[in-house]
DNA sequence: TCTTACATGTGTCTTTCACATATAGATGTG
DNA sequence: CACATCTATATGTGAAAGACACATGTAAGA
């Protein structure tokens, strides 16, 4: 029950706790390509510089981008431009940028949530 | 692939979003039961205080209440000193202030997260 | 030639969670 | 008394998200 990818057994039978925002990984996709278009390598490769230690794993993002496509928050289209294995490039769309929005919004009820429950946990520490 | 418990469709054909953090009901209950001890119903209504709006479904608190115990967590006894019905009333462990200890440092490295992403999201707002 | 980096995918299993349902004692209301 | 409602604790089940393993192909460099 704690077990598991999200609280792992760890050296010296503590849980590693990681307190993820479920899903974060897709914000932090429209992020990036409200940004800048890009394939999905590129956006492996930037996605730590917003997930930090939690990981996008590789698989399940090149789905994510299929399903933000099929929902028509992203868009793609193959780029035979540059040298080297073919790449997909995608874009955000306008749907994109206002799911975007909502959930900037919905991180900060989140940071407030958090902040309340860190506050209270201070309190009698 | 964005439809499910936690982006739901909601009137107008947006999808609504949480960005609640992952399994935030067990450090929830943790603290709820580190300020006094407690049973499951009383949780239950206690919970929102600290989840807000995201509310913990009944049927899982005492699954997540026996699997807490099962890891020493919390420990528990039927109290049959109240009347109604059988209440079993749990209380937390030095184990189980431990793993809260570790979920508040987790959440303080989530709410840096959260906060480098939604500055860099009004960065070009 | 062989390895490594770039690039995009599929298969499959576990965990978490939503939703539905079951059971039972106590209390209130017609 | 019958019946509903509140308190209290559970189980069954299915869908979604994500972890981990593997497959495929191009290109560059040792």
């Amino acid at each position: 029950m704690l077990r598991g990818p999200r609280a792992r057994r760890h050296h010296g039978g503590r849980w590693r706790v990681l307190a993820r925002v479920e899903r974060f990984a897709e914000p932090a996709l429209l992020l990036l390509l409200r940004e800048r278009p890009a394939h999905g390598y590129d956006l492996l490769e930037r996605l730590p510089e917003l997930t930090g230690e939690a990981r996008v794993e590789m698989g399940n993002l090149y789905r994510l981008l299929r399903g933000l496509e099929e929902e028509e928050l992203v868009s793609s289209e193959w780029d035979a431009s540059s040298p080297g294995p073919a790449k997909r490039r995608y874009a955000i769309t306008p749907a994109g940028e206002r799911l975007l929005d909502h959930w900037a919004e919905a991180l900060r009820r989140s940071q407030e949530r958090t902040a309340r429950f860190l506050a209270r946990y201070e309190e009698r520490r």
